[in-house]
DNA sequence: CAGTGGTCTAGACCACGTC
DNA sequence: ACGTGGTCTAGACCACTGC
């Protein structure tokens, strides 16, 4: 016996077959028309047009209606960038890192001025390979004032992230970045056994904790690293930030 | 007089202080527990727990109890893919689309299957420029049984997407895509008037309406182009869904 | 077994928008 | 004035986990 599906189960399939046979095309049936119709109290019917509201679906206004999304708000689509061991899992791949440079340096002014700081910055020059075939090239750097202790990590084995969040409890809020497709410069290319030209994505990234600046890292990996995702249109995510307003 | 707040929003702020003072570090109180110590209903109590569920702060076992998240599920990242038109916008330049080819064509197997038709697919080839310089080139298969009448709009002027959702009532509800970065043909670098092997960055994307196919896009795009994005992390899309709370 | 979360009911009051 | 969604109550039954 397969069990009973929760009613506003029903009632959803019910509108979203409504919506996507154009039986609804502007005003969904309210809260009481539905508990009506489906004999459930009003919680119930609620709860089903609730979720359409924060899957995307449809919009509420106090003292309107609920209404079908026409230009739904979405992005046309985005790229995840997830932490690269987990990709490494996903393709069953094994990932090492090998660590080419970690010290303290005076940063140079643009180094500087992304990070906030007068201070040295911890910098590390990272190669990180699929089953030994070099992937990704990382320069990063540090402000030196939590994160200088990072020298002594043993940071082939553990995320660098991670260190941040779970060990320095620096909780990284806010993320800034830019992609472009470049091709490998001849020193790179050396790295990755390839041919300079070699088609690449380049990453750069400046992580903060609080609005406060962490580490900012260039990334360059290769171009064939396909970004794959299958998702349903939201909100902008320009909307985020109110959501997580923990004042 | 500011309006009194609800009250699951006094038990949201409580518990989400209680998490960062590290007064709760695993399991959380009760959906019961909050409801007596706040002289609330359960239905209150529970609302507050499920918010922060949904915002990724907590999970919830049946049977066992609600406990801090403690490994976020936070994306490293993403990069938002906007609409051509806004992106030219932002730029302060003028997009200009060129048709190169509009017809119906007998489908080759690929795309046959990804469109899931064993009908005459709509084909498009466009050429983007920003400022009369070219930067993208797409080429784009529609089902033809709501679409074929695309072939007669203005697609020099419009919007594809416009005009799929707003004319035609399909909202574009999933998206699977891919995204690589690569070198230039010879065809497309001539179409670029660039040399060969250019770095580009290459995206095929399909779009259903409600779980049907309904195009698909593989566009190629001078690598140059910055996708740029700032953002807090959020729960892993994965799990969408349940992510967005009302604006 | 007692406690948890998941669902659901049949009421209620409110602020708001439309007419 | 009426209908809408937003909030809230005080109960209820269930399936599940832990002891």
């Amino acid at each position: 016996m397969t069990p009973r599906p929760p009613k506003y189960e029903t009632i959803k399939q019910f509108l979203v077959h409504g919506i996507s046979s154009k039986t609804f095309t502007d005003a969904m049936p309210s809260e009481n028309q539905l508990a009506e119709t489906f004999g459930v109290s009003r919680m119930t019917a609620r709860r089903a047009l609730d979720e359409l509201e924060r899957e995307g679906t449809v919009e509420r206004f106090p003292g309107r209606g609920t209404f079908v999304r026409k230009t739904p708000h979405y992005t046309r689509g985005f790229f995840r960038v997830r932490p690269f061991r987990k990709w490494a899992e996903d393709i069953n791949v094994t990932l090492t890192t090998r660590v080419l440079e970690a010290g303290l340096i005076e940063p140079p002014h643009e180094i500087a001025k992304k990070l906030q700081t007068e201070d040295h910055v911890v910098v590390l020059r990272i190669l990180n390979c699929f089953d030994d075939k070099p992937v990704r090239y990382a320069v990063r750097y540090l402000v030196a004032d939590p994160c200088a202790r990072i020298l002594e990590e043993n940071l082939e084995q553990e995320s660098i992230h991670d260190i941040l969040i779970n060990r320095y409890r620096l909780p990284l809020t806010k993320i800034s970045q830019s992609m472009t497709a470049v091709g490998l410069t001849s020193p790179i290319a050396r790295l990755f056994n390839i041919e300079p030209g070699y088609p690449a994505f380049y990453f750069q990234r400046l992580i903060f904790s609080y609005d406060r600046p962490i580490t900012y890292v260039e990334y360059t990996m290769r171009g064939e690293m396909a970004f794959d995702d299958t998702f349903t249109p939201q909100l902008d995510p320009a909307d985020f930030g109110a959501l997580f307003s923990h004042s």
